[in-house]
RNA sequence: GCGCCUGUAGCUCAGAUGGAUAGAGCAACGGACUUCUAAUCCGUAGGUCGCAGGUUCGAAUCCUGCCAGGCGCGCCA
């Protein structure tokens, strides 16, 4: 709808420049508004104020041009008029409405989806917790932006690639087995002192039990770092199908694992650091080699090998983004904690010290999560191995409104999620308010199956019926509903699909008060019952992006 | 000290590329179920958009300075 009345308004430009009453063809892009008052029209265009100064007209004369070569072949345009400083607002004919309730119900799954991202590969790289302990609430967050933001990419034609990083080496890995062995250790009946940095949480113990069943006491029996990395090896294993498990439960799958280790293994680091030699943005400083990463903006340079050796984090980091890369991906997505924003300067200038435009790396910040019970804080320290994991939020909650709670804010916002406002089942909780509006609908459908309505043909005698303002309100959401994913999208902001959900559930709960699908007229009733079909069949798909279920009963 | 994020109704938060009179929900008060699910709806009330300048036809939105809160500033990950 939008789409077309820009073309509209671009060719009366045109014509009016041919036609000598415009000075120059020097146009800025045509933006389209719709006003939040109705006295101002369906829609609204500032071009003529935007065109002022090139055109060296006023806005209002530029706004009469435009009208005067304006033309409509789909008769769509009630009437136009020239307001305030120089808007020109369109009212479009009643008519022009219900046609999108057909284009909803035949593009059905496909409706919301665009060919913007054609042929661009990109990766979306999320989650990526560290395999030393299960996921907790704030891995949560993550995981929902991130598999929303990758479903909407898909959405918008891009082919996506998500991918979970895992860091199965380094330092934290050995601590990881070391507190195992002395969990195993403890078990045995040997007594130990299990120091602060070790992993506190129960967990270990579990992994320690295990293990001794499928081991025995042979392990103990090995040399301190044959047993370690035993430990180690099968901690990690262990944990990574346990986070796995819970990303499944939670309704994710990534295409593809990426372990650091390989990274070592095939050369891929010593590799790039090589490379980065070689570019000269490597030197030698008191036994450590540094990245120049200021030469790129960074607020000071950074160690890739330390004095004694071993290569740091960020080494790796930069041999795997060189390889997303070389693997062909147009764009590189991060999702990563807030508290990590300190790394993207760093990260960036690797991009670019590697050859690449910095542009096509992007991260995505999602700050922290407060978890709540009855609106007070739940203790959670990572020290004491205190925390609550993903897992029992869920079961706590349910997979549905947990997705949907992470997506009620901006990802750069913090959150508090209440565990007792989630299990509500109020207009408090969003969740179930949008739900239920799905679940209303399906029971419609189900009462018009019985009376014989199943088949929700579409004609104008029945659209042209749609008239009441509150079937126009909802017409016009189900007509935004497109442009609301490609504006989330391009901004990286499924949140977006949330209020659009929210505000596309009060209308139809407003609407369903107000009139009655089913009644006595059956061309009436047939106009509804679309349109209603319509609704039901947006509110899918969009939860569908956030990776929420739409349910027949409730 | 430097950097990033945040500051909008009593509370929790939306406000896409700058647009016309700044919006929801909760909480408060008053109403609506013999009819398609009341997990719903309708109404009332509530504002110096942190503060001060600037840019322009026009600023919650862009720029500068300040104030408040969060986070980050390791040869850790």
């Amino acid at each position: 709808m939008k789409n077309s009345l820009k073309e509209l308004i671009a060719n009366a430009a045109r014509k009016a420049h041919a036609a000598g009453v415009l000075t120059t063809a020097e146009f800025p892009a045509v933006e389209i508004e719709e006003p939040k008052n109705d006295t101002h029209g369906d829609f609204a265009t500032n071009f003529a104020m935007l065109s002022a100064k090139a055109q060296r007209m006023a806005p209002r004369k530029i706004a009469q041009a435009l009208l005067d070569h304006m033309e409509d072949p789909q008769a769509m345009i009630l009437r136009m008029e020239i307001a305030g400083p120089g808007f020109v607002n369109f009212f479009l004919k009643p008519t022009a409405w219900p046609p999108v309730v057909q284009q909803v119900l035949a593009q059905d799954q496909t409706y919301g989806a665009s060919a913007i991202g054609a042929g661009v590969r990109i990766q979306v790289e999320f989650v990526s917790a560290n395999p030393t302990g299960p996921l907790h609430v704030g891995h949560g967050r993550g995981a929902a932006v991130g598999d929303s933001v990758a479903n909407l990419l898909q959405l918008c034609g891009f082919d996506v690639q998500r991918e979970y990083y895992i860091n199965d080496s380094g330092r934290q890995i050995q601590t990881l087995g070391r507190s195992v062995l002395l969990r195993c250790r403890e078990l045995l009946g040997e007594t130990v002192v299990f120091p602060e940095e070790c992993y506190q949480g129960d967990y270990i113990r579990d992994l320690a039990r295990a293990l001794i069943d499928a081991q025995g006491e042979a392990l103990v029996r090995r040399s301190d770092d044959q047993a370690v990395l035993e430990c180690a090896r099968f901690a990690a294993q262990a944990i990574i199908a346990g986070i796995r498990q819970d990303l499944e439960t939670f309704g994710i799958s990534f295409d593809r694992w990426y372990s650091e280790q390989s990274l070592y293994d095939n050369g891929r680091i010593e590799r790039s650091l090589e490379e980065l030699k070689s570019r000269q943005v490597l030197y030698l400083q008191d036994g450590a080699w540094w990245f120049k990463t200021t030469d790129f903006g960074d607020e000071k340079d950074r160690v890739v090998v330390r004095q004694n050796g071993l290569t740091t984090y960020f080494a790796s980091d930069i041999a795997y983004h060189r390889d997303k890369f070389e693997r062909g991906f147009d764009r590189v997505i991060d999702v990563w904690g807030a508290d990590h924003h300190g790394y993207i300067p760093r990260m960036r200038a690797a991009v670019e010290a590697s050859g690449y435009a910095p542009e096509r790396f992007e991260v995505v910040l999602v700050q922290l999560v407060n978890l709540l019970r009855d609106g007070l804080p739940v203790a959670m320290g990572k020290r004491s191995g205190d925390f609550v994991t993903l897992r029992e939020v869920m079961e706590e909650v349910g997979s549905d409104a947990a997705r949907f709670i992470f997506l009620t804010r901006d990802h750069e916002s913090p959150l508090d999620f209440d565990l007792t406002v989630a299990k509500q089942k109020t207009n408090d909780n969003p969740v179930y308010y949008v739900q239920y509006v799905h679940a209303r609908i399906a029971s419609i459908l189900r009462k018009a199956a019985e009376q014989g309505l199943s088949d929700l043909c579409w004609d104008d005698a029945a659209g042209a019926r749609l008239v009441e303002v509150e079937e126009i309100q909802l017409i016009k959401a189900l007509a935004r509903y497109p442009e609301a994913v490609q504006a989330a999208t391009l901004a990286l902001a499924p949140h977006r699909i949330t209020f659009f959900l929210m505000q596309l559930a009060a209308l139809f709960h407003a609407y369903y008060n107000k009139h009655r699908v089913l009644g006595e007229d059956p061309v009436l009733s047939r106009g509804r019952l679309c349109l209603v079909a319509a609704v039901q069949k947006v509110i899918r798909n969009g939860l569908t992006v956030l990776g929420v279920g739409a349910p027949d009963q409730m």
